[in-house]
DNA sequence: CTACCGTCTGTAGCCACTACAGACTCAACC
DNA sequence: GGTTGAGTCTGTAGTGGCTACAGACGGTAG
């Protein structure tokens, strides 16, 4: 049992689906803490496995790695503040609902272009034509 | 005659709403041709100040620096392709759909956490269980 | 002559990774 | 005991698309 619930790197990586490197890099800027070692090598335990799986959840709802460092902030206080939480999630909410806006935006004009593309009643390319029209 | 009037970059910066920095970093890249020069100073023509509008509006339209090569190169072609300029735009637009539906999927998770923190009948802070809860 | 823009080059920083190079460790197999 | 091969280590540099200086130089108005 003895060394049951302590994992390499490799392993913490296969487990969180987060690249070597990227795990490293983590600690570089502080956002795990310093690994305990086995000789040369890294020891991660199950709360190095847990916290790492916060980050990647995070990272998978768009947070940035600054506001993952004040969840992780939040998440391991003695009395969670859900406020300071929320708040950051809705402004993070507020950041993505409009990059999605832009993408629309985007996605339109991309769209109809490319209609007129595929139509084939144009003079000259419909894209050209649009990137070059003067505003 | 006014627009056939050579311009430096504070000017030309203004017309594109284009940063001078940018310009610059766009020169050196070589996505813009070596600017002319009146003395030391970079100077510009109706040409270049249409090369700008066109990469600027395709940067709008979320066109990476390559694939805005890419584009001018048709654009500046003796028989502008049309086939390679729809192509260009068809995968951009695929990988917009795909950020689209990342971010909606971000958005979903966010704004249903949100919405339990507001809610307020809850164990625990919503988005930090969301984000430590075990796979 | 001086004050004050505007412009110049060059370099370094941002974010979140990713990709090496080159050295080391360790267990397994013959 | 020797060798192989996988895993890990540190350190550095690159990505994209800018942005932000520092410090020097140019042109013009008062």
């Amino acid at each position: 049992m003895a060394t049951s619930e302590t994992i390499a790197i490799g392993e913490l990586s296969r487990r969180t689906r987060c690249n070597i490197e990227t795990i490293r890099y983590y600690e570089r800027i502080g956002l795990l803490p310093e690994a305990a070692r086995r000789g040369r090598y890294r020891s991660f335990g199950p709360a190095d496995v847990a916290r790492l799986h916060f980050v990647r959840r995070a990272r998978e709802l768009g947070f940035t790695l600054d506001e993952i460092r004040a969840l992780l902030g939040i998440a391991t206080a003695d009395d969670v503040s859900c406020d300071d939480a929320r708040e950051i999630a809705t402004l993070h909410l507020t950041q993505i609902r409009a990059r999605i806006a832009d993408l629309k935006r985007m996605e339109r004009v991309l769209a109809d272009t490319v209609r007129a593309c595929n139509s084939g009643d144009h003079f000259g390319c419909p894209l050209i034509t649009t990137l070059s029209a003067a505003r």
